[in-house]
DNA sequence: TATTGTTATACTCTATAACTATA
DNA sequence: TATAGTTATAGAGTATAACAATA
């Protein structure tokens, strides 16, 4: 079951999401850039390969959504959101909690029993 | 948290499955096959396009774990577990009910009280 | 005509390895 | 020497399209 709602809740964001135009994974970058960060944290929220986000920022570029800026140690490229993408964000943070299942199905108080449950699934072991 | 945890359940019967030597697809068709069923009922379980069924049915063949039968509708293909299909299913079955995360770190109680939620969140729309 | 399964092929996603520039 | 990001390439996984057999 939790492995059906987790496909549904990742299905349901690619609809909310998919409006704008936006593949998944831009639209997770996009709204994991709530400050300037690293390409190399952003590899780590997204579970993938640092080569991987190298694509994701080039087509954010292209797109004008970001701009790599380059860190105090000068190895590492900040991404860092345009004014369009700010906004973009900020439509699409909007957009997905609308059609969130969690707060669609469920309400206050169901939630707040929710939540400790998953978080004793999530905590590390022993 | 939900996707997170479904990621981590995913990665945990993969985990369970793999001493098998088997891919995560074909233990999930092991797992499926309760009762001979046609191939397009598969696909909808899996939630792929038949021609992936082909190949996951050839490959189980291969092993030697399930037999392909004609239906009473001769176009339709029942995959039927073999008894080394059987015995690994019961095999695979126990394997990943003990790693299963719900049972490791949710005691009765609290399963009963995830699983209401869980069925609120997947329930039709309406 | 519509459906089941098959075949061949192509595409998408993502990782690996080798590279550069810094540290 | 180790790390951040880049590049080119390769592989896994999966779909699409055309097809044969049956309904």
């Amino acid at each position: 079951m939790l492995v059906q709602i987790a496909d549904r809740s990742k299905a349901t964001f690619a609809e909310a999401v998919t409006p704008y135009g936006l593949p998944v994974h831009l639209a997770r970058a996009i709204l994991l850039l709530d400050s300037p960060a690293p390409m190399r944290a952003l590899s780590e929220h997204l579970a993938c390969d640092r080569s991987y986000i190298t694509g994701l920022a080039d087509q954010l570029e292209e797109r004008g959504l970001i701009t790599r800026t380059p860190g105090q140690d000068r190895r590492v490229k900040l991404l860092t959101l345009t004014e369009a993408g700010q906004q973009l964000r900020d439509e699409l943070s909007e957009a997905v909690a609308e059609q969130s299942l969690v707060l669609r199905r469920l309400n206050d108080s169901e939630r707040e029993a929710l939540e400790p449950l998953l978080e004793r699934l999530l905590a590390e072991e022993g």
